[in-house]
DNA sequence: AGCGGCTCCCTT
DNA sequence: AGGGAGCCGCTC
């Protein structure tokens, strides 16, 4: 029995005569003085030997049987798998695909209301104005939930339940009602490019087959992969099967459901973490009875208890964000390949900018690769060139270049629409006093407060520190001292104000947009032209479709550049190009300037010349060279606690019984880049190894073999994406 | 993750 | 002695 508690392993049960239950089958157990659900995992007769079993006597029957589908075997192979790779406790994996813990229960039937049999002018109950409105309303509908009514009678509950206690109103139990009716797979969609069609053509044949692949969906933005991928969920409909769509940030898809719905017919299922308690049930629900046929989910939507899924689609496949970096730390690119792998379906993993390792699975024949060379609909690509900013330097306090201010004259004059693309929140990055020289810096972190102008206030980025902007120097006391230094959109906001008042400005950042449905309404705005000017951070850099923007003004393209992160080309290459895709994407061309001390760097280099295979082949080379991934293999060891001298002699311990010899290789420890984090104090150790080098065995017996406090602890990260 | 059991230290 | 806060270890 596997118990969504971070456990070390499975525990035993008994099953009391008569219950039948196989694995994968949902249960509620006894576990020390409370009771709590898990999934039935193998059966004692099926483990091999007899040892590491628990004494017969300890064992306690399963309480009952719970009343949901059995989990798949794929869905259980793929959290035992995950356990093993990534060094998690299994439960800990178990816990993310029943992380709804209302899922289980029987399900709560909604009380409605309709009218009685009763003549409500022959009863004794006074009919107010609002309850003749309730009773009208309630005419000839069928029965409503007492909220719903009270909503349109523009009354309270309590009015309805009170009526219903009078006689005048019956209630009555309603089964939850799912609205997830099944996408149409034969519905005409939009007419598709030659290209278009063979891309889609081969990736229906890849459904029908019903076997495991991984398929690279490669074409610039704007060539309609979302389309062609479509054809692939489409089969799986045809074939009754589920099919599940994996994207980076939910909130901004609202224009990707309009597509969907229009190639489909209804709106597929929605899974993020932003979901409330009920619509997660019934949701989860639906998944593991089939109901909802597609559904698009954030990563952990790879957990969802899909009975039958026939295809997986990895959209925007190079976004960091799939890596998750908390509790369980993996990667839901590629555990969406094991998940695809165990199910023995297909995988599109889909991106303008292919991440490193997918192009080297396809080099090395891994991955089959589809191509999208051109625009659909023989839009241009967007024309990108360099803005030196030692040649061509902006004002003092300043942060726009003459040739772009000149670029967004054109573009305004000309009736279009621009974007600038800063990946800032806030005012300024940093605030210093011009005093004493003081930085105001995070009680809890290593990082600097952001000035967040709009709302009067300091904030970390990292650990939510949130103050009131003093009005003096906390260090030196003095007044009126404090600078900022550098921009956040909420700054360049300020110069754009300063230099066309008029303009009709929107910024758009995380923290800006109060939500999906404001986020929503925005990105209607600027596609309605109701704006001028876009300033956003990188939530406006993928998946918006605005007709009109023809400018994009990359305000700091050397700002992912900085520090020694693995993959800093390889992310601001990806980033810049997939926000320069935002320019010119119907008839008008567009143009993309990006503002850069350093013009000769290989990742502006590439974006201006639009060499983006030889950019890649060349990052390639570097890895190769040095035997990083995906040419090698990455570990990392993070050691944090709240007190520094223990963390110390923590890492220290590990340091010296880091695993040698065989081309194994550990560095450290160090201080992490972020070397105090919410409070806690941070070492880090990085372990490199030959591609083919499972180090699993390795880690295991490495973090095994040194004792730590209780205050401190050792997260085991495989495959290291950030390295902060 | 809970939950009990334990220690430690402060209160009275 | 009484008793609450923090730490540890266990749960089939």
């Amino acid at each position: 029995m596997l118990l969504p508690l971070p456990l070390a392993g499975a525990y035993d049960y008994r099953a009391p005569p008569g219950m039948a239950l196989v694995p994968g089958t949902f249960v509620r157990v006894p576990l020390g003085r409370r009771e709590i659900a898990g999934v039935v995992w193998d059966r004692m007769e099926d483990k091999e030997g007899g040892s590491g079993e628990i004494d017969a006597a300890r064992l306690r029957d399963v309480s009952e049987v719970l009343d949901a589908p059995p989990m798949s075997d794929a869905l259980r192979g793929l959290i035992d798998w995950i356990a093993a790779y990534t060094l998690a406790p299994p439960g800990a994996v178990l816990r993310m695909a029943m992380n709804v813990p209302a899922a289980l229960e029987p399900p709560r039937p909604i009380t409605a209301y309709r009218r009685a049999a009763v003549d409500p002018e022959a009863s004794d109950v006074r009919l107010t104005l609002t309850r003749r409105r309730v009773l009208a309303l309630l005419a000839d509908s069928p029965a409503r939930p007492a909220g719903e009514i009270a909503r349109e009678a523009g009354t309270g509950a309590s009015v309805v339940k009170g009526m219903a206690e009078a006689g005048l109103l019956e209630a009555v139990s309603l089964k939850p009602r799912a609205d997830f009716a099944r996408p149409d797979p034969e519905r005409v969609g939009p007419i598709l490019s030659p290209d278009q069609r063979a891309a889609g053509g081969a990736l229906r044949d890849w459904v029908a087959a019903g076997c495991y692949g991984a398929i690279l969906l490669d074409g610039v933005p704007g060539a309609g992969k979302t389309e062609v991928y479509f054809e692939a969920i489409a089969e799986a409909l045809r074939r009754g099967r589920q099919a599940l769509v994996l994207v980076p940030e939910i909130a901004l898809t609202a224009q990707w459901l309009e597509r969907f719905e229009r190639r489909f017919g209804v709106m597929p299922a929605v899974w993020h973490s932003d979901l409330t308690q009920a619509r997660r049930r019934e949701t989860w629900r639906a998944v593991a009875e089939g109901e909802a046929a597609v559904v698009v989910a954030a990563r952990s939507g790879l957990f969802l208890p899909f009975p039958d899924l026939g295809a997986i689609i990895v959209d925007e496949e190079h976004d960091p964000s799939f890596k998750q970096e908390e509790g369980v730390i993996y990667h839901a690119r590629d555990m969406a390949v094991v998940r695809a792998h165990l199910s023995a379906i297909p995988i599109v993993l889909v991106s303008a900018t292919p991440s490193l390792e997918s192009v080297a699975n396809v080099e090395a024949g891994r991955y089959d690769r589809l191509h999208l060379p051109a625009r659909h609909g023989g839009a241009a690509l967007p024309a990108i060139s360099a803005v030196d900013m030692r040649a061509d330097p902006p004002p003092r306090q300043s942060w726009l270049s003459p040739t772009l201010r000149t670029a967004l004259e054109e573009t305004f004059a000309a009736g279009e629409q621009a974007m600038l693309f800063l990946n800032r929140r806030g005012y300024a990055p940093l605030t210093l006093c011009r005093a004493c020289g003081h930085r105001l810096q995070c009680p809890h972190c290593t990082a600097w407060l952001v000035e967040h102008r709009l709302t009067g206030r300091l904030m970390c980025h990292h650990c939510g520190h949130d103050v009131a902007f003093p009005r003096e120097c906390p260090s030196c006391g003095a007044e009126d001292s404090l600078a900022a230094c550098g921009p956040g959109v909420e700054r360049l906001a300020e110069e754009v104000a300063g230099l066309w008042p008029d303009l009709r400005t929107a910024v758009m950042a995380s923290d800006t947009v109060g939500g999906p449905e404001a986020a929503q309404e925005l990105v209607r705005a600027v596609r309605d032209h109701e704006i001028d000017l876009l300033i956003g951070t990188q939530i406006v850099a993928k998946g918006h479709h605005f007709p009109m923007l023809t400018l994009v003004g990359v305000v700091d393209a050397d700002l992912g550049l900085a520090g020694g992160d693995l993959r800093a080309a390889e992310r601001t290459y990806q980033l810049l190009y997939q926000v320069a895709g935002r320019a010119g994407r119907e008839a008008r061309p567009g143009r993309v300037l990006l503002q850069t001390y350093m013009p000769e760097h290989p990742v502006l280099a590439a974006l201006v010349s639009g060499d983006r295979d030889g950019f890649v082949a060349a990052e390639a080379e570097a890895r190769r060279d040095h035997g990083m991934p995906p040419f090698g293999r990455l570990a990392a060891l993070i050691v944090s606690g709240p007190r520094a001298d223990e963390v110390d002699q923590v890492a220290r311990a590990l340091g010296r019984r880091a695993p040698r010899g065989s081309g194994v290789l550990v560095l450290g420890p160090a201080p992490a880049p972020l070397a105090l984090l919410r409070g806690r104090h941070r070492r880090r150790l990085l372990l490199k190894a030959p591609r083919g080098r499972a180090v699993q065995p390795l880690l295991r017996g490495w973090v095994a073999a040194v004792k730590t406090p209780a205050s401190v602890r050792v997260q085991v990260d495989v495959d290291p994406y950030s390295f902060l």
